[in-house]
DNA sequence: GTCTATACTCTGATAGAC
DNA sequence: GTCTATCAGAGTATAGAC
């Protein structure tokens, strides 16, 4: 993985990153070939392999900060806010995460049902780590009596799999709704809703 | 795609598809092989080939039926049984297809990231057919104040998001849960909290 | 029905000319 | 930095012996 100097190397670079992006979100790791990724990103194969040595390594140059950026909305949710409308942001910032950058949520998809062979350990520390405090924070909420009683880890599951739904079964989603529809602006009306009556206190 | 006519080649046949099971649920189609297959399933390559003459078709094998199967507890909400218990009895019916039959989730999870190539004609039709003519139910209960409003058909997406997040998101789900606990049975109880605070007439 | 051998293509990766 | 040429191995699939 050469650093970008000059800018024809950080053109490449990138295009690469973008390309890979599409065809490994696509058809996973195994499926998918440094020939479709070269092609996609207008360079040789060869000349691929120059800007990153192996295909392992642009895979794992894509899942790296992926989780980060992906998290970001969860680690804005502030303690000293008000709930309601801190959850229901973190909902609406999922919602726009999948539409905007629906490669990503099915790049992480594709790891996941893999078993996540390369992330797993960052699984099992820094994002359990973020859950449990973060978890903390809507008992304490509950305690307070500001928001109903739920189980707060699986609230927060609750929301990953609604928003990234709308990203990682995009085709299905648009096949049952046919032509003439906005899915994530239904969804966010629809989360709205689902979430104000879930945790409404009494 | 042989039929299966002697014992042996009933046995071979069944091992094949689940071996493939095993394989095309993690892997995708592309990244799948029939090596692994084969091992898998005990045979040889071109013996596994002696049953279903290609790759492609031991895969849609997996495929035809997957989705009927799938629906079958979509299908069995009874238009003339009670909202709540209809509702509530297809979420946790669909909870234990997630918990009984994971691979078969993330074999549709899979298809559906790649775009659905070999499933889109049948989400364009029978999918939609039967999502439309449940909504339709659901908007029945609704108008009578039965059940509160929602949109119906985002109502039925959360269901499949929600339950098949625990099958397709395990390695996840266990990785911030922790040891000692049964993501199925926390799914069942705030699954059904949730749907009961979101479905529950004013 | 099952096996060995093999054809042929694709895939990841390298060498070396320019 | 980029290209052509190429390699070794894996991949799907077939032929044919037993």
């Amino acid at each position: 993985m050469t650093k970008p100097r000059t800018k024809i190397q950080a053109k490449n670079h990138a295009a690469i990153l973008d390309a890979a992006l599409d065809v490994f979100s696509q058809s996973g790791f195994r499926g998918a070939t440094l020939d479709q990724i070269a092609e996609a990103a207008g360079l040789s194969k060869p000349n691929l392999l120059y800007y990153f040595p192996s295909k392992d390594l642009v895979y794992t140059s894509l899942l790296n900060g992926l989780l980060q950026t992906w998290l970001d909305p969860l680690r804005a949710m502030d303690p000293n806010g008000d709930p309601a409308r801190e959850i229901l942001g973190y909902v609406r910032r999922k919602v726009e995460l999948s539409r905007d950058y629906p490669r990503e949520s099915r790049l992480f998809a594709n790891e996941m049902l893999q078993g996540a062979p390369r992330m797993k350990h960052i699984l099992q520390t820094d994002l359990r780590d973020l859950v449990a405090q973060k978890a903390a924070v809507l008992e304490t909420w509950m305690a307070e009596g500001r928001i109903a009683r739920v189980n707060p880890v699986h609230l927060i599951f609750s929301i990953w799999a609604l928003t990234q739904h709308y990203a990682d079964f995009d085709v299905q989603v648009r096949a049952v709704l046919g032509p003439g529809h906005d899915p994530f602006a239904e969804a966010d009306d629809f989360l709205t809703i689902l979430y104000q009556r879930l945790l409404s206190p009494d």
